[in-house]
DNA sequence: TAGATTGTTAATCGATTAACAATC
DNA sequence: TAGATTGTTAATCGATTAACAATC
């Protein structure tokens, strides 16, 4: 099985990837894949193995091939439906920015505590109570999940999403989730990483003069 | 100067020793911070140490001094002016988070393509027209700026942002900016992490049945 | 063919973990 | 004191990079 890293890699060659098809070129180099990137072309070149590669000496690999052998390794063959749970300011921007965004991946219910919600369309989701929670994933087979809670309910969401039959979540919520053997978890901390490159800008400076 | 991944961690544990303050407990021993972020004791104590630890073998951490010191290592002594450019629903949402949850890193001004949004007070930050972008980067200091533009506008905003004075961006345009030396960019891609997220869902299923 | 690139393995690098004397 | 934890270094692990024969 790839690796995580691996497989966040293939996912941004496909972004890249389908840029440059409607750019108009049909082949690719692995130094070129990796200078969009940002990365070595041997590791290009390893990642592409990782999906059966098609690469020819003279020509590269071809960009249409390319951008198909990653959507069967990354996408599930029907689809796969997503639940999001706390549909406030954060929430909305996320179903905005995904929609449309990859056709095999959708949102398909919003969940929250304020009752108002439920039965409404907010940012182009159909918006359920807590309450119906896992009647919902569980009709609709949903097996991916994202919180934007604040991280005071994270960890109470995160044990009803699981309990439902959710089996990766991505968290926005600003600690670690205690989760069992087998559920994947991806933390997307926005606090920490612009913490993060405030320190090294200053450290940039300062280090410069 | 401490890794990238070490100052990511200080970030989660200062979020998460605020917390444990509020409950009320001012001493914590490695293992149990360890617990919360999701990680072993050994690098519990590798991480403190770097910032100057002050554990004791029998009352563990004491928490307010532990805060400070974090805070010492990540935070700028006078505070950190952000930009925003792209103020759109993700750029919204990202205004919204922040604000008034770290006091020494503050959005101070937004920019967008979009004129009509230039004078107004959007998200609770005053945006500024694009042309405007240097002169307001100069006038306040700005040294870190966030990106929540289009894939396709992304590397002409960061662009301009360096020319500006910029030394840290944070990026949630799923492509990765080309930058020169001493240019910190911290990439955020929401699609890349929901797609991995998937991806072992899926894997988690089918290795198990 | 000559030359550049691919697929793939070996070497390197860095980060994490294990270990342990010192300490409260 | 005995016992658990700290600060710190050595061992381990995994991921990245370099190398190179095979290929177009």
């Amino acid at each position: 099985m790839p690796s995580d890293k691996t497989i966040g890699r293939l996912s941004l060659y496909r972004s890249l990837l389908s840029r440059i098809l409607r750019a108009g070129d049909s082949h690719i180099f692995s130094h070129e894949l990796a200078a969009l990137a940002g990365n070595t072309s041997s590791q290009v070149r390893r990642d592409l193995m990782a999906i059966g590669s098609n690469g020819t000496p003279t020509r590269g690999y071809d960009i249409r091939s390319l951008i198909q052998s990653i959507g069967e390794c990354l996408d599930a063959a029907g689809g796969e439906r997503v639940a999001l749970v706390g549909v406030g300011n954060l929430g909305g921007a996320i179903l905005g920015f995904f929609a449309g965004r990859r056709p095999k991946l959708s949102v398909v219910a919003g969940f929250d505590n304020d009752r108002d919600k439920a039965g409404r369309v907010l940012y182009g989701v159909r918006c359920y109570a807590m309450e119906d929670l896992p009647r919902v994933i569980d009709q609709q087979g949903i097996r991916v999940a994202v919180i934007t809670v604040p991280a005071s309910e994270a960890q109470d969401v995160a044990d009803r999403l699981i309990r439902a039959g959710v089996r990766g979540i991505l968290n926005f919520a600003p600690i670690r989730l205690r989760t069992p053997a087998g559920i994947y978890v991806e933390d997307v901390d926005v606090t920490m990483s612009l913490e993060k490159v405030a320190f090294f800008a200053r450290q940039s400076l300062t280090h410069k003069g």
